[in-house]
DNA sequence: CCTATCACCTGCAGGC
DNA sequence: TGCCTGCAGGTGATAG
């Protein structure tokens, strides 16, 4: 489901709908859900302990509390609704409920179960952790240049739609963004990344960085039945110009827009505007 | 080290 | 209606 745009939607407004919660207690319902300790582990060290703060890292969400860091990765469709204690939840697809001393309780939902939950102590180098061995720099990292992805892509043998994917790299841009970002850069995704030269990194940081930005000012991209954790659901929509388009006319061209499979994934682009080489 | 493929899960749309 | 297949905004493990 989530890519950055849509995480850091989350984590606004999780700041917002939360503040500083103190946990009363801690439910999962699906142990796997939790990478690297038990559930019970889990739930005993997270009560009593406040939310200081909201981060995010690529696609992670991340709660820093009292003595321990929680780190979340939604996957495909993990999503959080902030609900009343006595409000009734869908209990097939919740898989863990954090109830917190003011009676609201912060519940995480996946229908698909592949979300999972980290548990770090307080002031550990997370980019040191499990949870982000193969995670690379933040798209706004202000650390991340086109000489660090030149230097990482230019002797690979990926198409370009392969690079924007890979979290190792630079984390954050997801399959819809990828789609999005190969199209305002106007190359086809399937290109080989050797075809770009070192002064085409410059480009490709700057419309990863615009489409990303653009789309985090429009709250997120709701395709089919993504909700943020305000439980609206399509109230942020953001104008994609290809991706899920299919044969819908190119917003520059007019030419139907082509989907096939690259890199395993669904991929839209327009045959005309983005040149092959 | 690099790349490709499978595994993890469930629900839904479309074809027959 | 029911069954089957393919597909879904992701990523880790594993096989070459």
């Amino acid at each position: 489901m989530p890519e950055l745009p849509e995480v850091e939607t989350v984590r606004k407004t999780l700041e917002v709908q939360l503040a500083h919660p103190i946990i009363e207690s801690v439910d999962i319902f699906w142990p796997r859900l939790i990478d690297n300790c038990t559930p019970k582990e889990f739930c005993e060290a997270l009560q009593g302990q406040q939310i200081n703060d909201y981060q995010r890292i690529g696609k992670y969400l991340i709660f820093v509390l009292d003595r321990n860091v929680l780190v979340s990765h939604l996957r495909m469709e993990g999503k959080y609704y902030v609900q009343p204690q006595n409000e009734p939840y869908d209990v097939k697809h919740t898989h863990a409920i954090f109830t917190f001393k003011n009676g609201i309780q912060l519940r995480y939902h996946d229908t698909r179960k592949f979300g999972r939950f980290y548990l770090y102590e307080r002031g550990v180098d997370l980019k040191a952790q499990k949870a982000f061995q193969h995670c690379g720099l933040d798209v706004f990292d202000e650390s991340l240049t086109p000489q660090y992805l030149y230097e990482q892509l230019h002797l690979r043998r990926i198409t370009l739609k392969q690079a924007l994917l890979d979290q190792s790299i630079m984390a954050g841009v997801g399959n819809i963004y990828a789609d999005e970002i190969c199209f305002s850069l106007g190359y086809d995704p399937e290109i080989s990344i050797k075809r770009l030269r070192k002064k085409d990194y410059t480009e490709l940081l700057a419309q990863a960085r615009r489409i990303m930005g653009g789309a985090m000012k429009a709250g997120g991209t709701t395709i089919r039945s993504y909700t943020s954790s305000l439980g609206v659901d399509g109230r942020f929509q953001l104008q994609l110009k290809v991706h899920a388009r299919k044969d819908l006319p190119c917003p520059t061209c007019g030419t139907p827009i082509i989907k096939k499979t690259v890199a395993t994934r669904g991929t839209y682009f327009c045959p005309k505007c983005q040149r092959k080489r």
